[in-house]
Formats: structure tokens, C-alpha cells, sequence
DNA sequence: GGTCAACGAATGTCCTGGACAAACTCCGGG
DNA sequence: CCCGGAGTTTGTCCAGGACATTCGTTGACC
């Protein structure tokens, strides 16, 4: 069954690399006939077997397609190229503050990865911690987290990070993040805003976040974490009465799931019930779905939040 | 606009399928010409369209097969036979202790139950809290979150729970367990355990409660979520000088996956690291893999710690 | 000079139908 | 009772074709 995406370290099977890149199979097989990368060679069954750098490509031609890169221009590039090519786009990209500014700003963030490549959690952890009880949530969130989570999700793209300490990094800003936000005591005022992701959208780093933020807010908030089939989401926010469904969208999505996702949400919940969409997905500033608010960043939730209650004041 | 995106509240195409049920586009294929079922019409342009209660059906199928039937068995029973079979199926599930033991032994339970199913989370966490608090720890864990999580998961493979519903369920059990964890002092003695799961196990209340137990005994637990390739379990236990690498297996997981992995774990890593296995997987039980610690229930943890201990001692 | 429509190229997704290994079932022999 | 081998079931992969949508360019018109 799905035994057959085990892989060696070398070689990925095409369900691997669909996983590991987000490329669909049949986008794989195309590229190949069409472009003839990825040439992946064959094992004993016939089956395509990917070397490991052909994948570090891919997921670097990936990024590149999300920030608006066409494949037939780019895909014949050598690795080194479209490296820089997507170092740039992701400077350029990086709305509001890039690599260098964040870093100076915050020299915290250089050391805080350097404990994670290093894989001093505990250190981290600390350090972590002490940030937010000295700068505060929101800044914490804003200046330390928000940065530091794109910093290390281009990094893996670019396939400086193991998958292992990725999963190090989420686990320990969980772990902070979540004993941070209980803290803050939860008056309940409107709006109810449920957060969740749709089912190709394992990140919840990003719902993490808007929690927060949304706590600091006194709204009533209910996550139900990541992976909720569309069907669901509809049927939890009629539940829990919903004013707002916060969706987050990182850059590994497919764009025409992510609009397929908004818009039959859209459709399906009562005109009243806001949608809101965050996160790193491309698409969502490219093409915006009508009739859903988009926010560009974590700082529009407090705006977001003022403009609701304007709107809904007595 | 794109035509792809559009679906009628009546109508799915075969992507949007795919997105509620699980079940991947090949899959919905070959059904269609192995069995009959699903039947869609065709667009315009010879798409498949599929009628919205043959998706309802597809998703019971789907909760069908994940609880180990085959499809060519259960694919041409009516909906209702479905549903009372998803309910026979779980009720056989249910391991050692059944329902109605479980709720006597503790009245929390059923109160705990009747506040997801009615969606009153806050009094839910508040109740949890209280318990925790009441109980300490270990307790709660051993006689509440692990006989309650086993309850959530039999009702929802009976289908009396929503996936929303299942997602609430285990969101709460994380912000309450992870608090509590943070309380606990970490004076990080030996031995150094890490802790996740395999990629095709997505459920991590297991690792949680793990975690929780490990750390009242002044482990010193890395824990990389869930979801981790092997290869990156490899690098992960020598990055961290791992003494034992700990596994969480549920139910729904096949068990070759299972034994594969642990067999690849135990095959890759040094003998002087151990590998320990729990969760509610039956292969676990019904052919434990050589070289590798099958711990039956949680409660088992304490007395392997002090068997390490004591093998450990300097 | 700027806007818009039209047209061709580029691109991703869906289609059919075939193949096969892995997983499961069943049965017979130790 | 269990274990191993033969037969069946099932999910995933493959090839190559089709086509709607999107992108880029060109040219006409204001």
C-alpha cells in the first residue's frame, strides 16, 4: 500500500516527491515529457525513481512557480542559478522587512537559529521563552516568530534544513507558543472566530500565531487545528456560531486547491460569517477570491479585529 | 473564472472529492471501473461530476476501509447497512476495557463525552484542568485522557462523532496536556528518549501523554511530533545522542508499515539505542517485533524507565 | 501613449485502459 | 493450532492523448 513511500536516503518514488515538493504526479510525469527534467531513472518494477538532488530542485522550482516563475523559462536552469533566482524573489517577496533588516533588528533571530541547526533545543526553549516574557506577546509573535518561521521555511526550501529539525523547530515554538497563550485570560467578547486549515495544509504554525493574536484581541477563538475537511469547517462553525473562519495557507499549497477550498466555503456559509485568509500562499495575493478578506499579514488581525466590531457595534 | 473551482452545492468534481473523502483520484477511477460505484455523470467536457450523496457514501466507505474492510465487500451495501456496520465494526474494536466499564470507573468520562458531542469547550478544558489538577498528572493521564481518547476513537470509527468534533476533541486534550507538561521541572536526567511517530501516523495525543509520563520521571525527552520520515528518526536519534527512540502506533495504521519501520529503525540504529512501541496497534501484540520494547499500555513507561536505570547504572 | 481584443503558446489537470506488486484470504499440511 | 503457499483483491503507477485556462504578444483603436 503506501509501503511504497518508504524511500532510501538517495532516491524518493514519485509519491515522495509529490509529498516532499507538492508537485502533483501527473505534473511530474508532464514536466518530464514536456521538459525532460525531472529524468528520473527506473527501478526493477519500471517504476520512476528520483535522485535525492533532483528533489532539492524541484522543491527550489516549486518555490519559484509560486512566486510567479513560469517552468518552461526556469526549469532548464542550473541549481546554482535558480538559487539565487529564489533567494532574490524571496527577498523581493518578503513584504514588509527582508533577511538583513530582520536579522538586525532582532539579533536574537540569528542566534535562535543557529541553536536549531545545532540542535540545542533546551537552549532555544530558553531563549524563547525569555523573548516573549521580556518583548510581550504581540511583539513576540510579530517580531520573533513570524520572521523566524518564514526564515527557517525558506531554509528548507533551499534544503538547508533536515526534515528533522523543522519538525524541532515547530515542536519547541509549539510548546512555547501554546504555554504563552494560555496565559492570557479569555474574557470572550465577539467576534467567535474558529481557525483551522484545509486537509492539504499540515502547517499549523500559522493558526498558532493568529491565536495569539486573536487572545490579545479577547476574542472568543476555537482551533481545530490543521486538516479540516471543508465539509467540516462548514459544520463547526454553524456549531460554535462562528463569526469568522480564519484559514492559513502556507507556500507548499497548491494554488487551485486553495481557491477551490475559499470558494466553496464561501458558498457555503451564510453571507454573515466573514472568511479570513493568512499565510505564505502566493495565490492569495496574485489572485484574491472575491467575498474573502485576505490578510497580508499577522498585523492585520488586530485591524481586522477593530473593522468587525466597527461593523457590528450595537 | 475557473471552471474547475465551481461546484453546485449538488455536485463534486473529482478533485473536490478527492479533498472530502480521502480517497485519491486513482482510487475514485478504478472503483468506477472495477465496481460500479461511485457512478458520476460528465460534464460537458466528459469530466466526471459526482452526485453529493455518493460522496456522503464515499466518506462512510472511507471510515469503512480505514476500519479494515475491503471494499469489494461492503462498496454495493446501502448507506444505512454502511453506517450500521461502521458502528458493529468499532463496538469490536473496543479493546480491553468496553464502554460501559470505562464510565463507571470514572463519571468524569461521560461528562467529558456529552461536552465535546455538545461542543461546550471551554467547560471541556476547564473540566480537564480541574481534573488534572484534582488527579495530578499521572493519574490523569492513566485513568483519564488515554481511556477517554480510546472512547473518542471507537465512536468516531462508529461515525457518533464529526471529524470537527474529533479535532476539538483532540486540540483540547493538547492545550491542557501541554500545560501541564510546561509545569512539570525538567531536571533532564538520563535517559535522553526521543519521541514521534512514523509518516503515516498523523495522531500524536500518544506522544503527549507519553511525553507527560517520561517527564514526571525526570526524563529528558525530545519529542519531534508527528509525521517524521525514518531516515529522519535516524538523524534525529544521533543529532540528540538519543539512549531510546519511543513510537506511537494507532489503530488505523497498517501493520506492515509498522513492522517495516520498526525493523528499519532497529536495523539502522546502534543496539545500544532502544526502541520503544505503543499505542493501539494490534500487530504490536500479536507478533511484537524482535529488538524492540512493546509497551502494552502507558502505565508501562515508569517500570522501563527503572529497568533502564537500573541496566544503566554506572 | 495607453487600453483592449484576439490569437497562439504554455501549462496543469483530467481522461482511458493496461499492468503489477503488495496485501489479504483461504486452504492444506505439519 | 499455526504456518506457508496459491489465488484474489486492491491501490498505485504508467503511457500518451485531450483540452480548458492562463500567459504573453501583437496589432488596432481611442
Amino acid at each position: 500500500m503506501n509501503d511504497r513511500s518508504f524511500t532510501s536516503s538517495l532516491t524518493r518514488n514519485i509519491a515522495a516527491v509529490e509529498r516532499d515538493t507538492g508537485l502533483t504526479k501527473d505534473t511530474l510525469r508532464v514536466w518530464e515529457r514536456r521538459y525532460g527534467f525531472p529524468s528520473p531513472s527506473r527501478d526493477a518494477f519500471g517504476e520512476r525513481v528520483y535522485p535525492i538532488d533532483q528533489v532539492d530542485k524541484l522543491r527550489i522550482l516549486r518555490r519559484l512557480m509560486d512566486a510567479g516563475h513560469r517552468p518552461g523559462k526556469v526549469i532548464h536552469l542550473p541549481a546554482e542559478q535558480l538559487q539565487a533566482l529564489a533567494a532574490e524573489t524571496a527577498s523581493l517577496n518578503a513584504a514588509p522587512r527582508n533577511l538583513a533588516e530582520a536579522l538586525s533588528e532582532h539579533d536574537d533571530l540569528e542566534r535562535f537559529l543557529q541553536q536549531v541547526r545545532g540542535h540545542q533545543i533546551a537552549e532555544f526553549r530558553r531563549g524563547l521563552s525569555q523573548a516573549q516574557l521580556r518583548m510581550g506577546m504581540e511583539r513576540f509573535v510579530l517580531d520573533v516568530v513570524a520572521p523566524m518561521t518564514r526564515l527557517v521555511g525558506d531554509a528548507w526550501a533551499r534544503g538547508e534544513f533536515e526534515v528533522f529539525e523543522e519538525h524541532l523547530y515547530t515542536e519547541s515554538i509549539q510548546v512555547v507558543m501554546r504555554s504563552a497563550i494560555a496565559a492570557i485570560p479569555q474574557p470572550a467578547e465577539s467576534p467567535r472566530v474558529l481557525l483551522t486549515t484545509i486537509p492539504q495544509e499540515s502547517h499549523g504554525l500559522g493558526l498558532l500565531m493568529a491565536e495569539a493574536l486573536l487572545a490579545l484581541e479577547s476574542c472568543r477563538c476555537v482551533s481545530l487545528g490543521v486538516q479540516t475537511p471543508v465539509w467540516d469547517i462548514l459544520r463547526a462553525a454553524e456549531a460554535h456560531e462562528a463569526d469568522v473562519v480564519a484559514l492559513s495557507f502556507s507556500s507548499v499549497l497548491n494554488p487551485n486547491q486553495v481557491l477551490d477550498s475559499l470558494n466553496e466555503l464561501r458558498a457555503k456559509l451564510p453571507a454573515s460569517v466573514e472568511i479570513w485568509a493568512g499565510g505564505g500562499a502566493p495565490i492569495l495575493r496574485r489572485r484574491p477570491p472575491s467575498e474573502v478578506k485576505v490578510l497580508a499579514d499577522l498585523g492585520d488581525i488586530a485591524s481586522n479585529i477593530r473593522r468587525w466590531r466597527e461593523l457590528h457595534r450595537p
